[in-house]
DNA sequence: CTGAAAGCGCTAACAA
DNA sequence: TTGTTAGCGCTTTCAG
């Protein structure tokens, strides 16, 4: 309402060569003179004209925003992995001259398909129907931490089965024998998988874990301080705990420490992210990486080769997540 | 590229009415027959017609996309109050039906300003010519967090310089006469004022803190833990620690702990913010509240005041911080 | 290498 | 209450 309204009209006409030639400029056409490139150049600098993106898209019929839409429970929001999702996406859209449109869903509140040109779920929890709405408007989507084949869009993820069984694997080779964990929000593929990742492996080693040492969190750290006490008053407490995120073993091991006692030596903890916060606090904390960041730089990259036309369809990926050893997990006392 | 091309003349035609009509029943204009407004519903539930929001924009000559661009550095993102901040702004687009264009900056790239109606800015940190270069196009701004008096901007800050003010106040009327603070990011408005007032105060009181019980901190758990072992390594430590943050406040009470002591009795902490964390740690945290999500909102609704051309320039508002008293101080020892 | 002109999908006078 | 029509600012054939 409020706008100046510099057009490409305002340039042509201080340039003195038509519209069509200003927008070759804009377009960076090679047919165009030195010249008149020189003039353009300098009437848009003069004029300190900006295109009107919505006349872009209108008339190239491509909308080059993309849409992050990221379920809206408690947790998730307070956690990195939000976080890094958000700047992934974000720097990638920068490289690559996209509008990152945020939407938070509650799962019934969608965002509108025909605002962007494409749609990064980063989880989907409770809200596959917006899923299915944005691609039947043809809009390309692609899911984060999902993997979903069962419908036409792309997803990247880790192996958090894999993940989960990692965990395990390194505590029961380091001699653990009572190992507990708190797990992620059950409502998502990756709270769930690296739980089955782990239990079945220690199934499988015919150490399958006791109701009492499996506590369901959420990823807050709140969830892991009541998990964590939970643990430590048990008659039998667990030598190790893996936590699915490194917020929640960055406060299990919070608990421990005031209990006086010590981490690793007397209790070891893995997390899950590789959070560089794992870093800072009282002890560095053993991890296992998942590359967040990448992925939604990822995410981002090939969405936009089929927004650009450059694609067909998407190809999924799935990451394989990397055991991190730092300080926080050793071969139990005795 | 790829999108189905369901148009406004598509939905014309199954309804047997004209583009005109479709228009108004799409933007609730009341003249409409509810014959004719029953056929366009049906026609554009059966097409599953979405309009263009691109043409929308450009024939309407208003954009409904409002940026929010936020500073880059380490420390902020991966704070409460850069989630609030998102998740505020987030909350107000979708109620006001506004598309939230996040963006991510360095100082050096800014969001294209045409492609949004109005941007806010979540603190300026060395990127007040993004601002400016903003308001030479005509586009409005509003600030949060930074009070900016010599530009054309709005802006919704709280008054830090009391919050400060109001710890010391709070630390010193319990008997505390050593007191430390860890401060927030130099280079912020807040961190700076939250400093000022707090240490203004012990000054007028003929307490000024000796320079060892300033730590000059960046609102991360990483530098409270810093700051926090630092005190309490002094000969003569602080019984009370003001954190500009309650993350930072909640690492100084980990530390202490984690040495055997107590919070409050052998010493008292006091953060800012009034972050929901502040409730399930090991102490509940005595803070400064300001209410970030609300200010956030606050800030949409006055942007898209202006933007809908229902105002011509935006009003700024200051909030009052508030004590929460809780347990994490009480009086010193002895 | 350049320009005229026809849209892109929608809104908003203006008539009817 | 409805429809006709002229743009919104830009891209993109198609001639020249």
């Amino acid at each position: 309402m409020n706008k100046k309204r510099i057009s490409i009209e305002d340039v042509a006409h201080r340039a003195k060569v038509s519209i069509t030639t200003v927008s070759r400029v804009l377009n960076n056409v090679p047919s165009v003179s030195d010249k008149n490139r020189g003039k353009v150049e300098e009437a848009i600098a003069f004029l300190k004209f900006k295109p009107n993106v919505s006349a872009q898209r209108l008339a190239r019929g491509v909308n080059n925003a993309i849409g992050l839409v990221m379920p809206g429970y408690p947790g998730i929001f307070h956690s990195f992995y939000a976080i890094e999702i958000i700047r992934g996406v974000g720097h990638s859209c920068e490289t690559l001259k996209l509008d990152m449109v945020f939407h938070i869903t509650n799962g019934f509140n969608p965002l509108n398909a025909s605002n962007v040109g494409g749609i990064i779920f980063a989880d989907i929890i409770e809200n596959r129907k917006q899923v299915e709405a944005a691609l039947a408007t043809g809009t390309p989507c692609i899911v984060i931490n999902n993997k979903v084949d069962d419908l036409d869009v792309g997803y990247i993820a880790i192996d958090n089965y894999a993940g989960g069984k990692m965990a395990a694997d390194y505590l029961v080779s380091l001699g653990h024998k009572r190992i507990a964990t708190v797990t992620g929000e059950m409502n998502t593929q990756s709270g769930l998988q690296r739980l089955e990742g782990f239990r079945d492996f220690l199934e499988k080693k015919n150490m399958p874990p006791p109701k009492e040492y499996i506590y369901h969190g959420d990823y807050s750290r709140r969830c892991a301080r009541i998990a964590a006490e939970q643990f430590l008053g048990l008659k039998n407490p667990p030598t190790a705990v893996f936590a699915a995120s490194d917020e929640m073993a960055l406060e299990v091991i919070a608990v421990i420490l005031e209990k006086g006692m010590k981490v690793p030596n007397d209790i070891s903890v893995i997390g899950f992210d590789d959070n560089p916060a794992c870093l800072y606090g009282p002890v560095a904390v053993t991890t296992i990486r998942q590359p967040l960041f990448k992925m939604a730089e990822e995410a981002v990259r090939r969405l936009n080769f089929i927004i650009s036309g450059k694609s067909q369809s998407i190809k999924s990926e799935v990451f394989q997540p990397e055991l991190v050893i730092r300080d926080s997990a050793a071969a139990p006392k005795h």
